[in-house]
This record gives C-alpha cells, structure tokens and sequence, in this order.
DNA sequence: GCGCCTTGTGTGACCGGTCACATTCATGCG
DNA sequence: CGCATGAATGTGACCGGTCACACAAGGCGC
C-alpha cells in the first residue's frame, strides 16, 4: 500500500494497537487466537494487521517466550547422498510446522571444534538434530549438554549415543544384512566389505549386518577395507581388492564407494557381474543408471530426517504427539551388478 | 563448574554484572571490546564471565541491536551437486565469520509459495541469499522486498536478475562455450544439447554459450532438448537422441543428465566415444569414476558460495570490504566420453 | 582557582513481543 | 438486591541485551 521510498520499520502490535484503537495486549490475544476478544474487536485488530501489513517478530517473539521455533542440523556434510537427503526431510518437515531450519557442519571430529559448532547450535535457541553417521557426528551428540532439546540420527539402534536422548534410525544393520545374504545366495563363498569410515568400529551397524549374514552361512569372514566417503576411496579399495582373483563379490558402504569400485574393476578387466558382483548402500539416485546399474539397498533417507523432526517437534511441544520411535524398512534393489560367481570357481 | 541436576537459567549480563560488582553496562562493553574500561575491572568481569560460563545471548542481541549475524539461503533444492556445494561454501565462509546459517526449500515454483518463503526467510533476520539458476530461485530473488540484504547466485552476469541487487556468478556460459568448441575441435558437424531446465530460456548462459560457440564454427543450431535435473530426464531424453544417426555429439546441462544420456546410449548400443561424444557439466565427484569417465567442465561452487557469503557480509556490515565481483574460471576437463567422430561421418 | 576535556562507570529507556495481574462491566443466582 | 463469576480489556514488568545520556574523578591550560 505505502510506498514511500525508504524502508520503514516493520509495524508492531503496538502500531496495530493505536491503528486499531485497543491495547497491545489485545492484538496479542487476537495473533494468539485467545478466545476472549469480542468479535467486533478481532474484526478490527484483523484489519488493523492487514492494513499495516503486520508480521509477529520472530526474534522478539523468541526472546519473550523462550520458545524460538528452530531447529538447528549438525552434519559433518552436506553434499553426500544420505546426509543431503536427511537434511532435506528435516527441512521439509519443518518447514510444514513452520519451523526455521539452521545448519551448522562439522568439518572436523577434532573434540574442540566439535564442542564449538554444539555451542554454536546451542546459541541457536532451538532444537538440535545431530547427524550421527560418522565420527564427528557421534562426538558431537554426546557433547550436547543435557537438557537441551536434541535428537540423534544414528546408524544402529544397538547402541544407545547419549544414553537417555531420543534418537531415530533407518535399519542399516538390516540393510547390509539384506544385501550379504542376496550375494550368498547367488552362490558366491563370502563377501568383501568396503567400509565407510565409521562403520570400522565393530559396533557399527553396517558392518555387523554384513558380518552377521556371514557368520550364519557360514562364509569365511574377511577384514573389511577401510575407506572414505567418495568414490575416490572405493576407486583405491577395488584397486586393492581387484588383485586378489578370489574376491568375487564385494559389498560397499555406499553407492560412491561402490561407483569407485566399479570404476577400479573395470581398469583392472574383471567384468562385474561376470567375474565379480558389486553391491551398494543407499540406492543414490545416480545408481539405476550406471552401466552396469547398481545392486543396491534403498534406504528412506528423507523420511528419516522427516522422523527426527517429528521426534524432535514432540519433545519442544509437550502437546505434538511424539511419533513412535519410526523405522524406516530398507529395500533391496538388485540390479545387474550383481549375479552368480563365475563357473570356474 | 556447578554441577546441580537441573538445567538452570544461563547466566546474563545482569549476573555477571553482580558477580564482578560491576554494572550491566560495563559487562556489555568488557564483551564489546570497547576501550575505555579499566584493565583491572576488564579483568574481574572476565573472571566473573568464566566462572558463570556466560555466554551472549543471540536472540537479544538481535532484538535489541537490529543485526542478526545470520543468513539465510533460498534454494530449491539441497541434494543435487551444484547446489549442495554452493550451500557448503556459503556455510563454511558464515561460519568463518560466526554467522548463522538458515535453510528455506523453495519446494514449488509457484508464486504464493516462493512469496511464503521469502517471507519467512526475511522474517529471520538477517541477510539472504538466493540460489537463482532455475524458475522457482529466480521468482524468489525478485520476491524479496526491497531494501532487504540479498545477494543472488544466478547463472549469467548477462542479465541482472534482481536490478539493482548484488549477485554472484560462476561463469557458466564461457563453460559451455569452451565445451561445445571442446566437442566441435574433434571434429563434429554440431552438438546437440540437453538443458536443465531453467536453461531453455533464450537468456540462459549455458544455452547462449553453446549457441555462440556453434554459430561461430558456422555449425547447424539444432532444438536443445529440454530436460529435468537427475538422470532420469536424462535417459529420456538420451532415448530420444540416440535414435537419431546424426548425432555424434551431446551436451548436457550437468554431470547427471549426462550419466543419464551414456545409460541411454549404452541401452541402444552407440558406443561413447566411438559413436556419440557425451559432455557433461560441474565435474561431479562421480563424473571421473563412470565408465566411460565423463569429460565436463569444472566449476567452482563451493568458492561460488563463498563469494556470494563475502559480498552479503559486506553489505550487512559496512565495515567489511565489499568483495568485487569474484568470478571463478571454469576448466574444461577431457576425459574418456568425447572424442573423434565416427570416421564414416 | 576555574573551566574544560577525557576517562571510567552507572542509569534509564528501548527493541517487540509475552506473562501475570488488575480492572471494568454484564450476568447468573441465592 | 447484593455478590460472586466470567468475559473482555488494559497495565506494568520482564526476556537479555544495546543505546543515549548523565555523572564523577582526574589532568591540563590559563
């Protein structure tokens, strides 16, 4: 309506007030929807905020109440496939409860570091959701003070992080599981695992599953190549698993690692599925269309920073339902870099 | 250092202030930094500071200063490459310079939603930055109001998006233009193209650079192929061009539609590069891993975000240098996807 | 000795909301 | 008819900082 040049301050209840002719307090009760405001009064704060173009001042708003409707993410990434598509279920998710959704990256898992981006987070005002997945995540969970409002995504359900805080998880354990008996069952004696860098510890879901399904077919159970995130990492670990020609079936952490694989395997001449099947983690959007497209198991990433929203929204707001600790069931995709061992063998 | 179970108040200004037997106010300029205060009395406030762990509360900073030390990036998406990077390079210069960070998703491109979303991202505070290479991003860089801090990541310096507002660039259409010449140098008759989809525009750098660089080499403009984000729109539109014989040569609007377009053609039996040369674009971390490894042009995203956080902070405190319009170069990179024409041509 | 400027410190108001309580007026009920 | 009750509204303090200004003490020039 008023367009003067300059940039005026934003309207607030008190402007609405006098331009409504009620006090401040009543065009609070009329944005907070209190029930005792008399119908003609509502009417003409309503019009009053239209008028004005009124906005309730987010920061005012938390400082007052304390409650500052946010949500801050802590990720040691944001460009890899499962991290991303977290942060963009999380996002989703808050942005329908209209919750401001901040991010804090921890670029490293050094314990100082860490403690500054918690802090950072803290300073936030509102809740935490931590992405612990990795090192730096899992340090940063526990470093939470106690008491403020934080949920964990974590690979395993086995092991509790913070001890008494709420946490979600998608079934990983369960997901490599899946993937290490489908690679028996196609007839090959065991399965090599390419591990992401957490999944070393031998608490790690991924890892347990992958060992788990071993164990009960009885398959010898190799070491696992420590990697990184990045197809790099799994280009270096096929390499090294490339030369040994009794390696007929390798499992990695993720569909990167698994690209890097592929890659390495094919400058080395072992045809996949020919000579040896590849499976991945995550079914990355890119996966269906390598060549040869990647057996994989499909993890509902979005829906689980959904959860841990719904988790973490439960715990601000006494009056949100809290969600049922909500498991996301992986999916096996097989695709065709996976198939029987060669016959030689 | 106390240690009681329940999670107390953190300590303000006004605590510290009675701890060191000082006023509120000298608190305030001890954490200011301002001069006149004495060494000694600087001295017991910090103790004070110390011993109640204080720290700042940001919420009121903000309130009563009027500045927010925080940013918020609009984006219509978080997963795909380019996107993810440019947020990571805005988050880590923001948090060099301990700003916040704060996320909207522009999930529809459609008015009132991208109006909603920039409402809300104005209503946090600080500064904003739009990602604005597709329809929903730009809408969204011309909705924000007037006189509010934005800078703009856009995909041509060609067209100022916003008039007046500041914007950051990474030069895509010198990009295009140095990978069509790339692909016209082997000797092709012209390259096809399949655009992402804000880049169907006339206007659009990538397309405009793709077409200077054919109408310079006086080679045939055929219709780009418009197309979507991921691989999938890819492989469509790869089925479409590889029933045509005369195709030797596509390029694609990223490194996903092109791992998309090599599925396609890998399906219907055109070797890449034997028949068709495929180019990419951005030199995703998976483009050099594929088989064939994909040529592309690499650009700089992260240091794009960087940039776009360095000119916002500059216009939000006038003390810091206002950075000059930093464009990063791209660099063509040659890998296996493109080479020679068939000879039979 | 006086005025004046500078240094160090304190006081009150304010940012824009919320919250607890006070006040007014119309009802219902004994 | 008097009084308790509840609806409708207003007042003052408060959240935790900042800002503008006041004020005391000390050094300097004249």
């Amino acid at each position: 309506m008023n367009v003067t040049g300059h940039t005026r301050r934003p309207a607030s209840i008190r402007d609405v007030a006098t331009a409504a002719g009620v006090s401040y307090q009543t065009v609070s009760r009329v944005i907070n929807g209190h029930p005792s405001v008399r119908p003609s009064t509502r009417e003409r704060v309503l019009a009053a905020i239209e008028e004005l173009g009124f906005r309730r001042n987010a920061t005012a708003l938390a400082l007052a109440s304390g409650r500052s409707r946010a949500v801050t993410v802590l990720t040691a990434n944001t460009t890899h496939y499962g991290y991303a598509s977290i942060l963009q279920g999380i996002e989703e998710a808050a942005r329908a409860a209209s919750y401001a959704v901040g991010i804090g990256v921890l670029e490293s898992a050094e314990d100082a570091a860490v403690a500054a981006e918690v802090q950072r987070a803290a300073d936030a005002g509102g809740g935490i959701v931590v992405i612990a997945y990795d090192p730096a995540g899992v340090r940063a969970l526990a470093a939470v003070p106690a008491g403020l409002p934080v949920v964990g995504v974590v690979e395993t359900p086995a092991t509790p992080p913070g001890g008494d805080r709420p946490w979600v998880w998608a079934d990983d354990r369960e997901a490599a599981y899946q993937a290490t008996r489908h690679l028996l069952s196609l007839g090959h004696e065991t399965v090599h695992y390419v591990a992401i860098p957490s999944s070393t510890r031998r608490t790690s879901a991924r890892t347990g599953g992958w060992r788990q399904a071993l164990k009960e077919a009885g398959a010898p159970e190799p070491r696992p190549v420590q990697s990184s995130w990045g197809p790099a990492g799994g280009h270096a670990a096929g390499l090294k698993l490339a030369r040994d020609p009794s390696v007929t079936a390798i499992l990695c952490g993720n569909d990167d690692l698994a690209l890097g694989v592929l890659r390495a395997l094919h400058e080395t001449g072992r045809p996949v599925p020919g000579e040896v099947s590849v499976a991945g983690f995550d079914d990355a959007p890119h996966s269906a269309f390598l060549t040869p497209s990647l057996t994989t198991v499909r993890l509902d990433f979005t829906g689980l920073g959904r959860s841990a929203f719904a988790l973490l929204h439960g715990v601000l707001e006494e009056s949100a339902p809290v969600a049922p600790h909500p498991v996301s069931v992986p999916e096996l995709v097989v695709r065709e870099s996976s198939g029987p061992p060669p016959a030689g063998t």
